[in-house]
RNA sequence: GGUGGUAUAGCCAAGUGGUAAGGCAGAGGUCUGCAAAACCUUCAUCGUCGGUUCAAAUCCGAUUACCACCUCCA
């Protein structure tokens, strides 16, 4: 039985789809005018690993993630770069299907643009006017925040506090139209310059959270499963996408809502986001980090956790996937002398250790226990991989399953390269002659030759083995 | 100020009432001509104080520290 933990709940539940056997997910995106940065890579990486897992169950997923390519950030940097904001959009949307493709992230069904529901958007917002959600004033809409009756709910907040809240930020001209601080904007009014589209209101742009109700439901329908985020999109952000959702459909928007925290940088742990200016982006990253190693390391901490990202860790997740890597090799070596047949008892461990993953991952994703499991086949593994005699339909099953438990985190284990390679075996067979006659010295030589060329050679009962250093 | 969250070995991190999973690092050992890889053994009483209980990391109260949200942000 999957649970996982709701956010407006604040409780693990029961996954109960709507449609039986079918997940329909929704998670935010990033804005689009910059190279993501880490926060954004856990967060498609949490809810990558989450769909996946939820596709090894067996459920079909519809996953739509969206690209934000229009706001005050798009406009500011797009006259930066003297540019206009959607060849802006363009250029970073790029860049993240290639950051994300080399992390391992499925693409997901649909990325829809903001820019390209404008139509429907347009009509969202006439909607919430028309049943008196919201109002327009000098070319802006805003939605009304009392008007919706559990507003604030899903942070805990109460509209007083935020009130108060809202009241110390008058600052700047746009609260002086509201009817009330805490009102929000659907649709904002163009500045001259700034990139518009016609609306009943006058040339314009959507508000920020308004993109994410149309799209969502545009895609998935009035109420779909599962919607996910950063943690920080909590308040307001998807509030908001409440209020609106169900303020125009009059049904409940999500039963689901999945939120992953922060990426944590330097020795104080502060949080790490583009507004702060401390942030690394996933492009620099990859120039000096296995892209594999940083999948792992950040599919492999639960969801909700915060990931402190120091290089210490870094080192840790790469050095638990070489030996992951190693486990899965040490099977493969045996396959040229196993005998057909199979192994019914260590088969039945295995399944045992699958089972165990299952009851881990089915506990809102419990990554941590669930790769402790995968540890434990490897170590079921590198015991069987020992033995004199090894049956190939095992080690078949206990790799394949090492596989697959593995891709749920997004890893993809590599083939060990084959022992044909002409001038490494004529070396490997040179050496073998000079052990028989005890010629050490000859024999050390030829594998410090090889170790110089990134080659380790590795003697086992069943014959001289070698593979690339890491 | 309001609302959440977190505090477990050198590091990362499971564990929600019965005497602390897993990984990294460290120590010892097996195997090896030496290695490599692997395997085995070993390494904590759970922020602090108090309470409940036969029994608490796990429940209750207090306290301290850190983080986040309340304003754009994954």
């Amino acid at each position: 039985m999957l649970k996982v933990f709701n956010t407006m709940t604040r409780q693990k539940e029961t996954f109960e789809p709507i449609t039986p056997g079918v997940v329909n997910m929704y998670v935010c995106g990033p804005t689009v005018y910059n190279y993501i940065h880490i926060g954004n890579a856990r967060s498609a990486i949490a809810f990558d690993t989450i769909r996946r897992y939820f596709e090894y169950r067996g459920y079909q997923v519809t996953y739509v993630s969206n690209f934000t390519d229009v706001d005050d950030k798009m406009i500011n940097e797009a006259h930066k770069e003297g540019i206009t904001v959607p060849e802006l959009g363009d250029k970073f949307i790029a860049a993240f299907k290639e950051d994300t493709a080399a992390l391992n992230v499925e693409p997901a069904t649909v990325n829809p643009r903001a820019t390209d529901h404008i139509t429907e958007i347009v009509a969202f917002v006439q909607d919430l006017i028309d049943k008196g959600y919201a109002y327009p004033v000098d070319g802006d809409v805003y939605y009304r925040a009392h008007k919706f009756a559990h507003y604030g709910e899903l942070a805990h907040l109460n509209l007083d506090d935020l009130e108060e809240g809202a009241s110390q930020h008058t600052n700047d001209e746009e609260t002086a139209r509201k009817e009330d601080p805490v009102d929000f904007a659907l649709w904002k009014g163009a500045k001259p310059g700034e990139i518009s589209w016609p609306s009943p209101w006058g040339a314009g742009r959507p508000g920020w959270h308004i993109e994410c109700s149309v799209m969502s439901t545009h895609y998935l329908g009035d109420t779909f499963d599962i919607h996910g985020g950063g943690e920080d999109l909590i308040f307001p952000h998807h509030q908001n996408e409440i209020a609106q959702s169900e303020a125009k459909t009059g049904k409940p928007f999500v039963h689901y809502w999945l939120h992953n925290g922060f990426v944590t940088v330097g020795d104080d742990d502060e949080k790490m986001s583009k507004s702060l200016g401390n942030f690394v982006t996933v492009h620099d990253i990859l120039k000096t980090v296995d892209p594999q190693t940083l999948r792992f390391f950040m599919a492999t901490t639960q969801y909700r956790r915060p990931i402190q990202y120091t290089q210490q860790n870094l080192d840790t997740a790469e050095r638990n996937l070489e030996r992951l890597q190693t486990a899965y090799n040490n099977m493969g070596y045996r396959l040229k002398d196993a005998e057909d047949g199979n192994d019914p008892k260590v088969e039945q461990e295995t399944r045992q250790i699958i089972a165990d993953y299952i009851d881990a991952m089915d506990d809102d994703f419990n990554v941590q226990n669930g790769v402790a499991e995968v540890f434990e086949l490897s170590r079921l593994g590198n015991v069987y991989a020992e033995r004199p005699v090894v049956f190939a339909g095992t080690l078949e099953f206990m790799r394949k399953t090492l596989v697959d438990l593995l891709s749920v985190f997004g890893v993809k284990l590599a083939e060990a390269t084959s022992l044909g390679d002409d001038g490494i075996q004529a070396l490997i067979d040179e050496r073998l002659a000079a052990r028989k006659a005890r010629n050490f010295e000859r024999s050390d030589e030829i594998r410090e030759q090889l170790k110089n060329q990134g080659i380790i050679l590795e003697d086992t009962p069943q014959g001289t083995r070698w593979r690339k250093e890491n």
